[in-house]
Order: C-alpha cells, then structure tokens, then sequence
RNA sequence: GGGCGGUUAGCUCAGUUGGGAGAGCACCUGCCUUACAAGCAGGGGGUCGCAAGUUCGAGCCUUGCACCGCCCACCA
C-alpha cells in the first residue's frame, strides 16, 4: 500500500468487479423487504452533467445504505428516446453537412437516428458506472423498446377509451424549425429589444376619429377581427360596440369590451388577433370571433395575406407600417423591451398558431394524484416544494401531447378516407366504423413526457403482470430537480393512480441546483458547465461523490471545489489509517475493547451509526458527510490512533483496531463506496465484499464511555498554550501523556490568561445563576445544565490552582 | 408579476425544540512525531444583511425593508 491513495485504476475495478459479480443485481421474490428507485432517465444522446452527477450520488448513497442493510435493492435505469431532443441533435449534424431532414424524408431519417443512437448514443451509461452507480444494468430500458412502446400506446388507448384524450383545433405553441406543436414548458423566454407601434383604427363612420391601440407585431393586423378595450376605461367606453377600420384591409371590426384587457398597457386598447395571440385567442373564442391567420406554420405571411403572401413578418410588417404612415394613422413608434418564447431545443422565435392537435384532459386524471399528494402518500423532500407541486397540479392545463416531429411513438390512430378515426394498441385491419381497409396512420408523435409518465412501471413490464411489477410497484423513491416536478413527477404520480391503481414511489427528493462557482446557472450556453468526469478523473470518484453531497445542503449553492479535495483528503486519510493498523502485523485474538480509548472509540462509532442512519433518514447527504469527516478525522485517526499507537505492539490492541476500522469502513462505503471496498479487501478472512456486508449494529455497550476522554481532549489546547493541566485520572493522564508528547507548550507560566478566562466564565454563570428570572422561567433543564458548567469550571480553577 | 431559497470568518458553507458563534479552505506560529506534509499541534480573524418587536435571554421566533439567486408567468 502506497503511502498516496490514487483512485486511478482503483476504481474502475471495482466498479467491473461489483457489476461482474452480480452484486448490482436485483431479483424479484427474495421475500426481503424491498427499496426500489426507478432512476430518472437521461437523454439517450445525453452526457453526464453536474445535475446528474448530484442525483446519482444521491440515489446511489441511500441503495447502496439499504443493500448493506439487507433489503432487497432495485436501482433501476435506462434511457429516454427524447423526441426533440434527440432530432433534434441528428439534425445539426445534417446542418453540418448541409443536409436537412427533409432530404431524406421520413422513414430514411429514422434510420439515420438509429444509426446515430448505435454511434453516439449510450455514453452516460458508462459514465453512471464511473461515479459507482450501483444500478442493475442488466435491467437497463429505452422508451423506445418494443415492450415499452406497447405500454404507451395501451396508455394512449387506455385515456381514449376514457374519453380524455381528444382532438381539437386551438392555439397552441409552432416552433417554426421543427415544424412541430410545443408544450409551454418546452419553451425559454428571453428578453428582446423591439419597438411598440401606436397605431390609429379609424372609426367606420367617424374616420377622423377612432380608437389607437398598441402592437409589437404589426404584421398580425391583417389578422385582426376585433379591438377589445376594459370595460371599466373611461377613455374608451364610447367606443365600445362601435365599429373601427383595420388598416391595410380596411376591414370593419367591433370595438368589445373584456375586462382582460390591461388598462395600464400601451393605450389600453388591444387588437385581437385570435389566430396569433394566446390571449386573443381566449378573447376570440368568448366572444365567438372569427380566427383567420396570416402567418403559415414556416413562419411567413401566408395565402390569406393577399398582395403580402410569402414575405416575412419583418417585410410585412414594414409594409403594413408604410400604409399607416401613409395615412397618418401612425401616432407613436417607441423602443420596447419584452420577452418573447423561444423554442428550448434550436432557439426559434415561437410562433402561436392556430392548429389540430391531441390533448388529454388533465379534469379526473388529477383528482386522485391531488388526493395522494394531499395525504402525503406521495411526500415531498424538502417539504417546502410540496405546494409547488399541489399547485402546478391542480392549475395543470390540458395537455397537448402530439407533435409533429418525426422521431418518437407515433400515435395509434387511423383514420379512413370517410374521416373516422379508429385506435388501437396494435395496427387495425378496418376501419372501426365502417370497415373501410384503407387506413392511414396519423403522422403525429405523441410528446416524450408522454411516454416518461410510465417510466416506474413500464420498465417493470407492465402491462405484462411480472415478477418484478409485483415485487417492485410502488417503488421507494424519486430524486429529480425542481424544474421536473410539473414536467415528470406529477404525470408519473397520476398515470400510476390510473394504470395501476397507486402511487409509483412514497417519496420524492428535490435535489440542490448546484450553481457555477460565480453564482450563475450551470449551462452550456453560458459557459459555466462543468464536466463531473474531469473532477472523477483528477480526483476521484468517491471524492467527487462527497463534494456534491457536501454541498447538497439548500436550494441553491455554489460550486466549491473545495469540497471535493476535502473528499479527497478523507480518502487518502482513511488510506493512510488503513495502511497503520494492518501495518501493524498480525491481528488474531480478541478484539473486545479494553482501555478506555477503545470503549471510546466503538461509542463514539455507534454514535456516528446512529447520526448517520438519521441523516441518511432524513435525506440530509450534507450533515452525514460531514459527520463522517469529523468522526475519521478527529475521533478515529487524531485521538484514537494516536492513543493506541504505543501498544500496537498488542496483539489484542491490533485486533480492536481492526474491528473498529471495519465498522468505520462500513460507514463510509455508502458515500465512498471505492477505497472502502479496496481497504476492505486487504483485510483478511472477509466473509463477503462491503457492498453487502452488514451494516452496523446498534451497540449500546460502551455508551457509558462515550465522553471518556472529554477532558484530556478539552485540557490539551489550554496546556499548549500556558502549561496548565488539570489533574486526571490514571487513563486520562496515560493518554494525556501520549497525545501531548510532542506539543510544545507556548506560554510556559503563562497561567494568569487561562485563570482569568475561566473567572469569566464562572462569573457569567454565576450571573445567570442569580437571575431569578431565568431560574424561574427558563427550562429546568436548561438551568441544571448551568450549574453543571458552573461547577466543572470551578473544578478547573482549582486544578490549575494546584 | 408569482413561488421558493439565500444573506454567519477573506472564500464555500454548517449551526437540530431560543441558553457559552463553528467546519473546511486560505492566512500566521511551531513540528520532516517510524500511517498520512494531500500530515500534526496551536493561533489570529465575525456589530450573524438592516431596522423594529417578542423574551430573563435572539444567528434561531414575529413584522418591515434591502440585496443576491433559482424556478415559473399570455402586458398586446
């Protein structure tokens, strides 16, 4: 053993010996008691960043906790096909080569994906194993297997059979380049500097007069059907059911009243465009308007705008602004900052159109996830997130789940050449209705979270009934990032509810965002991301694991690399422990302590048991690393081994410090799982690997010695400093002499400042003492524990003074 | 505009029902002590964001304010 712990080479043997020996593997029927994460599933072209790297360390520390424990363990993964995403990724590549999609045509451009996936995709997977992910990976799913897509579209039948899956013609969200539908929350919204024209609509029978409203977008005007201003603006109200002349097209439109509209914005008076607008949309269908577009689903001026067609929105819009001008109609053109939505995926200014899409209705579907949520059943970790994720429920819209993309699960819908739709989990023969052979599959995909909400049970196999459905359906826990839970975690707790009739985990952990070390987002764009494997490769993959856990703390925080090294250095301390005691020499006989540092140090150890078994309870990584730290460090290595170091030469001391290492191993292999497993193997007549060796015990039997060495350990500072010590007893001062043979006392005689330190103590307990009103009001135990430190400080004085 | 988190040492952060302000890193001093200099011992350094309140007592509880950040949001 080199006196320098290197992880390199280490590592990844271990990590190909725990996988190779099946010590990853789950298997359903083992009568344990079961934990079962159903890990959230990366893109398949994905790479592991710092928000994955965190998760997995999470998830891995509590299943590798519990294996030790004895459950039975399914840390379950796989891959998310990631519609958009993903064809997204293949066409800049195509880009690249000055190809698009559409050279290739449909089915050619599926091929070509999978080509792509066989080529690049399925990194991460191997990357999990870096950071020593003990999944099953044997058990690994894609969205895209033949058994997952039949559980997604017996889904989709399933919610249409229902009557909640439904066909309708409303706006919706057009990315321009992926000639596809958007949810909302496939969109960025940024901040874009534009100019807000005011613009005059003349009255029908009053053209010298009118009413101005106030646009961002003067190439919709030729869209326009209506000018609705507030019902409760005075300087509107005599316009309202009069009649106003839309430029350009001098088309007559009512002037309405809705109190949607802001009084305080621009003139106060909206133009409404319902084809374009989301919010003239809803205005239009109130009041039953008319919704003719303009803009085509490429973004340009379409048929309907006559002499227009075929320009941009920026060349149309300009003409549109000479006519205005033209006619004075213009009253006001000024510099407007506003935020518009852009696609997520290839940064596209989204357009609001007007189109027939697949939506579920979200109206029974939440009721009983709200219910769950409600009684806790599913419970949130922190708490705080818990109404977040009640409210983005209970306000879910319904949700359009087809795209028109062309990677992903086509929809299961057919229609004939009489326009009947029929649906069906595999390819029809006829038509449901009226027989017609002649079927057409619908060209639309259905939405990747579509297919996530089925996530912990499809990778299961449901709906086959397995074993593993049985044995593992509800799973344990979720650990994903805030921005997921209306996308991901919602969608799984009522799909779950629907298809299987409960809650797919009992828990969901919302893991810290982990920020650049400037405060920033971690993000590619931005330049602040951050590579986890470079910090496994330099340092790591334990030490990297106890860095992020250390900094799993709130919300929000700060990428320190700091935290990292410190793990570093506690693998290379516990290293470095390991290498004196079974440097030592042979260790057999009995390893029962015996001098008061060994009761000490297994107390002390099963104290740190129980801290960590409540921490890892409580999902609090940050606290439990910490106390590992310490309890290594300060407890196990400065005074423990430093005390016993004289009788190493004991056969029975080598023994018990043996003992003691392998229940401090055993601590640390959740967080470490590595240099523990290669510490563990140079012990000798290990029965099994640490990772599933027992965990600890409760073992109450030195507790009584638990602040053995309390005094020596608060004494020695004070004699460093000034040379007084106080009197010990015969163990205290055996150790005392050990640990303090080296020191070199600084202020010999100096004993007056630590006399005077302890006076003031003495004084402000005395002071507190004598108020009557904290002896009366203050908990009693509270006031003993006062007295208490009263009389130790008493004690001292009078040591020092001898 | 809404929700959530944060503000404690030079930096990154702990601080569990209110009761003597902490850790790691950095810095200073002394030690190459036969496990580890990626080590050991000791030390300096903080009006706990600001203000008011409750209390015998506030980093912690209440109210207000300021600032930072993340997420969300249809002001045309």
């Amino acid at each position: 053993m080199e006196p320098l712990y290197q992880p390199q080479g280490i590592e990844d043997r271990w990590q190909r010996a725990w996988e190779d020996e099946g010590l990853y593997a789950a298997e359903p029927g083992s009568g344990r008691e079961t934990f079962v994460v159903a890990h959230p599933p990366p893109n398949v072209t994905g790479a592991l960043h710092t928000g994955h790297a965190l998760q997995i360390s999470v998830a891995d520390v509590l299943v590798r906790w519990h294996r030790m424990r004895g459950f039975e363990t399914a840390f379950l993964t796989g891959y998310d096909h990631a519609g958009i995403s993903t064809q997204n990724a293949v066409e800049r590549h195509l880009a690249e080569k000055g190809e698009s999609r559409n050279d290739y045509g449909r089915e050619q451009f599926v091929e070509l994906v999978w080509a792509w996936l066989r080529e690049y995709g399925g990194t991460i997977m191997n990357q999990f194993r870096r950071m020593g992910a003990s999944m099953d990976y044997r058990r690994e799913r894609f969205t895209m297997d033949d058994e997952y897509v039949r559980a997604v579209m017996r889904f989709f039948v399933h919610l249409y059979g229902k009557g909640w899956i439904y066909r309708a013609n409303r706006i919706i969200n057009w990315c321009p380049f992926h000639e596809t539908s958007l949810s909302d929350l496939e969109l960025v919204h940024e901040e874009v500097d534009d100019a807000l024209t005011h613009v005059r609509y003349p009255f029908a029978d009053e053209p010298e007069s009118g009413v101005t409203i106030a646009t961002a977008r003067p190439a919709t005007i030729l869209a326009d059907v209506a000018v609705a201003v507030n019902p409760d603006d005075d300087r509107w109200r005599d316009a309202i059911g009069r009649e106003v002349l839309v430029p350009f097209v001098e088309r007559p439109v009512p002037v309405i009243a809705d109190e949607r509209v802001d009084i305080e914005f621009g003139t106060g008076a909206l133009k409404v465009t319902p084809a374009h607008d989301p919010l003239d949309f809803e205005i239009g269908r109130d009041h039953g308007l008319p919704e003719p577009s303009v803009i085509g689903l490429d973004g340009r001026m379409n048929e309907n705008a006559g002499e227009l067609a075929g320009l941009t929105q920026e060349e149309a819009g300009g003409r549109i602004l000479d006519w205005i001008k033209e006619r004075g109609l213009l009253e006001k053109r000024e510099s407007y900052r506003h935020t518009v939505a852009l696609c997520e995926r290839c940064n596209s200014r989204i357009e609001p159109l007007i189109s027939l899409q697949w939506w579920c209705s979200m109206e029974e579907l939440k009721k009983p996830a709200l219910e769950a949520l409600g009684s806790r059943r599913v419970a949130y970790h922190p708490e705080s997130q818990h109404r977040y994720a009640v409210d983005s429920l209970e306000n879910a819209p319904d949700w359009n789940i087809s795209r028109q993309i062309w990677w992903g699960h086509q929809l299961p819908v057919w229609e004939c050449p009489d326009g009947h739709e029929t649906v069906a989990e595999t390819d029809p023969d006829a038509c449901a209705e009226c027989g017609s052979t002649d079927l057409t599959r619908s060209e639309d995909v259905l939405d990747t979270w579509f297919s996530s909400a089925l996530w912990p049970f499809a990778i299961l196999g449901w709906p086959e009934q397995t074993p593993e459905l049985d044995a593992w359906y509800p799973g344990t826990l979720n650990t994903t990032a805030r921005e997921i839970i209306r996308l991901w975690e919602n969608r799984m707790i009522f799909s779950g509810l629907e298809l299987m009739g409960d809650v797919p985990f009992r828990h969901v952990i919302i893991h810290t965002t982990v920020l650049a070390a400037d405060g920033r987002r971690m993000s590619k764009s931005l330049g602040t991301g951050l590579d986890p494997l470079d910090l496994v490769d330099e340092h790591g993959a334990d030490a990297t694991r106890y860095g992020l856990l250390k900094m799993s703390s709130s919300q929000d925080v700060r990428f320190a690399i700091g935290a990292i090294e410190e793990g570093r250095k506690l693998a290379n301390k516990l290293w470095n422990a390991s290498r004196l005691v079974l440097g030592a020499g042979p260790a057999e006989g009995d390893s029962s302590p015996e001098a008061v540092e060994e009761r000490w140090i297994y107390a002390r150890l099963d104290e740190t048991r129980r801290e960590i078994d409540a921490d890892l309870g409580a999902f609090d990584f940050a606290h439990a690393v910490d106390r590992l730290y310490h309890v290594t460090f300060d407890d196990f290595c400065d005074w423990y081994l430093e005390a016993i170091k004289p009788r190493l030469g004991e056969p029975q001391v080598r023994a018990t410090a043996r003992a003691a290492l392998e229940r401090l191993l055993k601590l640390l292999h959740p967080v470490m799982p590595h240099v523990t497993e290669e510490i563990w193997s140079h012990l000798p007549d290990r029965e099994t690997p640490l990772i599933v060796a027992p965990w600890p015990e409760p073992d109450d039997r030195f507790a009584a010695d638990l602040h053995a060495l309390d005094r020596v350990q608060e004494a020695r500072p004070v004699y460093v400093r000034s040379g007084v010590r106080p009197q010990f007893t015969d163990d205290e001062e055996r150790i005392f002499e050990i640990v303090t043979k080296r020191d070199r006392v600084q202020g010999e005689g100096n004993a007056e400042a630590e006399i005077e330190r302890l006076r003031q103590e003495i004084a402000r307990a005395e002071g507190m003492l004598a108020n009557e009103r904290f002896t009366s009001k203050a908990p009693a135990d509270v006031v003993a524990a006062e007295r208490e430190k009263l009389e130790r400080y008493r004690r001292e004085l009078d040591a020092i003074g001898n």
